[in-house]
DNA sequence: AAGCCGTGGCA
DNA sequence: TTGCCAAGGCT
């Protein structure tokens, strides 16, 4: 991208703007565990942030450290996540404590190859966890961060279907050098894409670097690519795992299979669901016609 | 590597 | 109302 002088304008635009405008989450907090901000992120894979936090504050009062939710049945996890949705991340969080417990000595690992490992981590979370938790310089990449250089510097208004190997190397080579200044660019561009360079009506007259933004400065011309395909919901096989999770959260003890049957209006859907749900291990049978959350 | 995996708010 | 979108990951 740009020659150095306009970067480090970039850079001291975005990080004085963060400092003035980002929000103060909980878990960006000073005295924020890392085991804090590793359930954060986690939980904010694909789910708004006002969502993350009330349940993000019963976790960590109710299991502080990856030992106790270690401790925990995989089950109470499920059902105290909630409606935050992509419920297999509860399991992941339950199975990525564990491992924590069994190899880390009870804590976060800091290195973004040990945290790849864990379950439910990919590259954009070993990056954030390893950033925010560690002060690591990583590059971290979500879809804040993408659009923001997708506009910025390419003048694009969206980035592309999938993250290619070009944006990557793009978002690297537009992180500061020096460590601190690459930590607080990680968070300002996303704060960035989060509050102000937002996917749909991108408030310009507010943002730091409007004037120079590429996007902007070529009158914001409208997206030109391959049509992103929303996902279908109604009739799905999501909305009736869903239902029948929803059902089990609800409960407290084992359900009948004549309480799961009508999760749908199909019963073959939901018996075909139900066993995508044992086999996701979200469901544990006791029995042919007995289910509830896993033990 | 395209498709699947929840949920709710907002335009 | 319908479609889009949200700090992605996994197969």
């Amino acid at each position: 991208m740009p020659p150095g002088a306009r970067l480090a304008e970039l850079h001291a635009r975005v990080n004085g703007w963060y400092v003035r405008e980002g929000r103060d989450l909980p878990w960006r907090d000073a005295d924020c565990s890392p085991w804090g901000v590793f359930l954060s992120e986690v939980m904010a894979q694909q789910t708004p942030l006002s969502r993350v936090e009330p349940v993000w504050r019963e976790w960590m009062e109710r299991w502080p450290t990856p030992a106790a939710l270690a401790t925990a049945a995989p089950g109470d996890a499920v059902r105290a996540w909630g409606r935050l949705g992509y419920p297999r991340r509860a399991l992941r969080l339950h199975e990525a404590a564990t491992v924590m417990v069994e190899r880390h000595g009870g804590n976060v690992p800091d290195s973004h190859e040990e945290l790849l490992g864990l379950p439910g981590v990919g590259a954009y979370t070993a990056a954030a966890v390893a950033c925010f938790a560690f002060g690591e310089p990583e590059v971290v990449v979500d879809t804040n961060v993408r659009r923001v250089l997708a506009r910025a510097v390419e003048g694009r208004a969206f980035p592309h279907l999938t993250l290619t190997r070009a944006e990557s190397a793009l978002a690297r080579d537009c992180m500061p050098l020096e460590r601190e200044r690459a930590n607080t660019w990680n968070v300002a561009v996303m704060e960035l894409g989060a509050l102000v360079c937002v996917a749909r009506g991108p408030r310009c007259e507010d943002c730091p670097v409007a004037d120079l933004c590429a996007w902007n400065l070529a009158g914001r011309p409208a997206y030109d690519g391959p049509a992103r395909r929303g996902q279908a919901w109604h009739g799905t096989d999501r909305q009736v795992r869903g239902e029948i999770l929803q059902r089990l959260r609800t409960a407290h003890g084992p359900v009948v299979l004549g309480l799961l049957e009508d999760a749908g209006p199909d019963r073959a859907q939901v018996m075909r669901c139900l066993d995508s749900l044992v086999a996701d291990g979200l469901v544990e049978p006791l029995s042919r016609k007995r289910f509830r959350l896993p033990g």
